[in-house]
RNA sequence: GGCGCUAUCGUCUAACGGUUAGGACGGAGCCCUCUCAAGGCUUAAAUACGGGUUCGAUUCCCGUUAGCGCUACCA
């Protein structure tokens, strides 16, 4: 059974990248019926914030996937530690007491990379262990085996066979100065002793798995399978960051702006992943069957957000379906705290009623908030009483259809059905197109003329309001000024 | 600079040498219709460039260009 992990490093806000890497090794996981585990990686302590490691708990509580097992790498640096003594007493690795002021200006990047300081990694045993006894600080390296082999070579899951010179590979660094492990060095000796099967990470790391293969075989231990995740970047191509892109990169912008969990997941699946029979919409277990590393693209994929909308159009797109796809009581219950979040008195019976004649009209929950206001308001907000006058009519017709349907509307049966008959026999009555008669009343009753279909709106509003509404509409229309010429269309 | 990865409509993607290069989002238009939606239909829109290999290249190889990544005592 295979043992994937994610393993983010509190040292930023969860963003949509390392969401989407949680929810491949996740599907991945439940896919093969394996383990996963979610590895806090804060090995580096300045950088390391609360807030971060909160923002991370939030964002994957929300994606609602859940995990198999928990570990913080500043709980195991005990282990991180004896890994780098284990491939220090082989000789693997080397103490380089270059200080780290120096460090920079002697390092030429010139023309090829820099690979190690030679006084460093030449220095005799003994002088070494000297300097260190006496207390001088040091980083521990890797002593890259450059004459013993020309290669060190994997294979990817998603990139295929690769291979780099050692000759190419720096000597890179295992403990700090200070004691602690580097990245390196902490997540490879904790995938050893996770006995993690498969590393599955963004391609940023690509070139880092040389370096980690080199450390698992100075461990002794097989190297997991690796496969690597192309990049998400920001629509100017470049990679996509708090800073510079701002809430479009960060899941709780998505969570608050409305999008159901799942619909946010089957969004980020398709970047970068496709179960190649142009499936979109797809359910959680259709994502956790369909699933393949064997499904996931090479190239990196561009999150479509722009400046004054964060959200990528498609994610949109998928999150009106899935919220078409939901009972409409799970609907209603998510719709409830948006709405009070809007300031609306919602509860779940209330919405319950509204839910199925919004459910088709709204993209995100958060859109109840300007779709369902007027079945809230205790009175409708201020609107133009122009609104009420019907097309090709005046007002004159607004003002006998409203009193025609107050009439009505004071014995018909509240249903749609009971609504449909008698609004269309008073359209017939008094010589009006069945839109001319129901304009003035949907304006009267919501406040505007973009709404649900009237029957099912009235019924829901309730006899009292709406017979309410349409007086007050009646005594706008009393108001207009009679004098004034209907505002010819000019063409 | 060095090393590496990538390259199909604006965007996400399909086509494991032979297709009128397919689907989706978004755009445009039409239909349906009590408004708005939803839904249905139609439409514009792509193989980065140059060489090979091959009877035949989106597909395989090389080069160019571009983008991205790594090149930290960050992860």
């Amino acid at each position: 059974m295979p043992r994937v992990r994610f393993a983010p490093s509190p040292t930023g806000y969860l963003h949509i990248g390392s969401a989407r890497t949680f929810i491949f090794n996740w599907l991945f996981a439940r896919h093969h019926g394996g383990t996963m585990i979610l590895r806090i990686d804060d090995t580096d302590v300045e950088r390391n914030t609360q807030a971060s490691l909160d923002s991370i708990f939030d964002g994957l509580r929300w994606l609602d996937l859940g995990w198999d097992e928990f570990y913080r790498q500043s709980d195991r640096l005990d282990l991180h530690e004896q890994a780098a003594q284990t491939i220090f007493a082989q000789g693997i690795a080397y103490r380089d007491f270059t200080p780290m002021s120096a460090e920079a200006e002697e390092k030429s990047y010139g023309d090829g990379p820099w690979l190690y300081f030679p006084e460093m990694r030449e220095m005799p045993r003994a002088e070494s262990d000297r300097r260190a006894a006496a207390g001088e600080p040091f980083v521990l390296r890797f002593r890259v085996p450059r004459e013993a082999r020309a290669s060190v070579e994997f294979h990817d899951l998603v990139y295929g066979e690769q291979i780099k010179a050692t000759a190419d590979i720096e000597d890179f660094a295992l403990l700090r100065s200070n004691g602690l492990p580097t990245y390196h060095m902490a997540s490879c000796a904790d995938d050893a002793d996770l006995k993690i099967s498969h590393i599955i990470r963004g391609q940023d790391h690509l070139t880092n798995t040389f370096k980690h293969v080199l450390i698992f075989e100075a461990l002794g231990s097989e190297p997991p399978k690796f496969a690597h995740l192309p990049l998400l970047i920001a629509p100017d191509g470049s990679k996509l960051s708090k800073r510079k892109h701002g809430p479009a990169v960060s899941v709780t912008t998505y969570r608050d702006g409305g999008f159901l969990p799942h619909s946010y997941v089957n969004f980020l699946c398709l970047l970068g992943w496709s179960p190649k029979n142009d499936r979109e919409v797809l359910t959680r277990q259709e994502l956790v069957d369909l699933f393949t590393l064997e499904g996931v693209n090479r190239s990196n994929a561009m999150v479509n957000f722009a400046e004054d909308n964060p959200f990528d159009s498609k994610a949109v797109w998928l999150n009106a379906q899935h919220i078409r796809n939901l009972p409409v009581e799970d609907l209603a219950r998510q719709l409830v705290p948006f709405a009070q979040t809007a300031g609306f008195p919602a509860d779940e019976a209330r919405m319950l009623q509204i839910a199925p004649l919004i459910r088709e009209r709204i993209e995100t929950l958060r859109d109840v908030a300007t779709t369902a206001d007027f079945f809230f308001a205790a009175e409708l907000p201020p609107y133009d009483a122009a609104e009420l006058i019907p097309q090709k009519g005046d007002l004159a017709m607004a003002a006998a259809v409203l009193q025609k349907a107050h009439s009505l509307l004071r014995s018909a049966e509240f249903t749609h059905d009971g609504l449909d008959a008698a609004l269309r026999a008073g359209a017939t009555e008094l010589k009006v197109k069945t839109g001319q008669m129901f304009q003035p009343i949907r304006v009267a009753v919501c406040g505007r003329k973009v709404a649900p279909p009237l029957f099912e709106t009235l019924a829901v509003l309730g006899r009292e309001t709406c017979l309410r509404r349409i007086e007050r509409a009646l005594v706008m229309l009393a108001a207009m000024p009679q004098a004034m010429p209907p505002v010819g269309k000019l063409s």
